[in-house]
RNA sequence: AGGCCAGUAGCUCAAUUGGCAGAGCGUCGGUCUCCAAAACCGAAGGUUGGGGGUUCGAGGCCCUCCUGGCCUG
């Protein structure tokens, strides 16, 4: 884990030469296809060489979400496990690692239609009517989220609407987690933000020159893509689009481009020091790759030290 | 060189006739159960370019210096 531009990428690829493990990409941005730019995604030939889970899975026109997240995520652990492989997560999407680890209650997808209709009432009546509304049915969550965070009033009504229970109530519900795994959890930070604020800047100004205006106007004019799309909503994509409708001159681009990013690695930093029983590594280390190597190496035996069952003649597949 | 205009939070700018210096953005901290690179909440931050003066009281008036811009030579 770590926040955008801390290195996780290229950790993982050292860890992917040396280690018996195939890559699972928990990333929100990396699942579209044809968003290659902007999200820093590795290259065609990286990819071949070290072939990533769940990235390029759907259209950008599509929406994914946290629950196929982790239905995908466990398919894919799944399917290396029974090549004797060890999964490797990596990425900067916090809410899938935890959904992943943790589970999620049993609640109903979302339905665009009934998103719709409450966008539609609040249009007509307001945008308390809705938080009203919600205050009705469902007092509990509405005691629980602001009156202005309108995207979580809708998804507890959408609840409320599909199911004809409150989404206080399903959340109650015991959760039966499916994880069948020891996770080793490992974090890239910054030791001074600064340092990951430099590269951040370095970072998007390459993807700028790399042609990340052209990848949007393409995925704009060839698509029909606008700001409403979930994956426009991407840092970096966001900011592109508004300055194809002239809403940004090219210097802010730049500027408002960079400070989305820092603010989207301010949020992943608050879920990593929020999280417990994680090993963290300064991300502008020298010798990062090998550190980070030297201690996986160690977990993994104690972990199979301490485990019944040992993976085949009791081979860790990697040198000793 | 002379004349005019401007200088207020990191940035862009407000502030009634002289009456408690504010906003947006950024920054920092936090929340997060099927949009999460999303959405939302909170906090810090000022010798109002410097110095002097008038006044009960100056961001706003007077003097002076500094900096930037425009005009004239």
């Amino acid at each position: 884990m770590g926040p955008t531009a801390s290195g996780k990428t290229a950790v993982a690829l050292e860890l992917a030469r040396v280690l018996p493990v195939e890559i699972v990409s928990v990333d929100s941005a990396l699942v579209y296809k044809d968003m290659d730019i902007g999200t820093a995604k590795p290259d065609r030939a990286t990819l071949e060489a070290f072939p990533h889970h769940l990235v390029d899975l759907i259209e950008p026109h599509e929406s994914y979400s946290a629950a196929r997240f982790r239905d995908d995520a466990l398919a894919a652990m799944r399917e290396i496990t029974e090549r004797d492989r060890i999964p490797l997560l990596v990425g900067g999407t916090m809410l899938y690692f935890k959904a992943l680890v943790e589970g999620l209650n049993e609640l109903p997808e979302a339905d665009p239609m009934i998103r719709l209709v409450i966008d539609t009432i609040g249009e007509e009546h307001g945008r308390g009517a809705i938080f009203k509304k919600l205050k009705e049915v469902d007092p509990d969550t509405a005691a629980r989220l602001d009156p202005n965070d309108a995207q979580r009033i809708q998804r507890a009504l959408e609840i409320y609407f599909i199911t004809g229970k409150t989404m206080g109530e399903l959340l109650k519900k015991p959760r039966y987690v499916y994880f069948p795994y020891t996770p080793i959890r490992i974090a890239l930070v910054p030791e001074d933000r600064s340092v990951l604020h430099q590269r951040i800047e370095q970072r998007f100004e390459k993807m700028l020159e790399d042609g990340l205006v052209e990848e949007v106007t393409k995925l704009r004019d060839e698509r029909g893509l606008d700001a409403t799309a979930p994956s426009m909503r991407c840092v970096g994509y966001r900011q592109v689009l508004q300055h194809l409708n002239g809403d940004l001159t090219r210097e802010e681009l730049v500027s408002h481009g960079v400070a989305a990013t820092r603010q989207l690695a301010k949020r992943q930093l608050t879920w990593l020091r929020a999280m417990e029983d994680v090993a963290l590594f300064d991300c502008v280390a020298e010798d990062l790759p090998q550190r980070v190597l030297e201690f996986v190496r160690r977990e993994l035996e104690a972990c199979y030290a301490r485990s019944p069952v040992n993976p085949k003649e009791g081979n860790l597949g990697f040198p000793p």
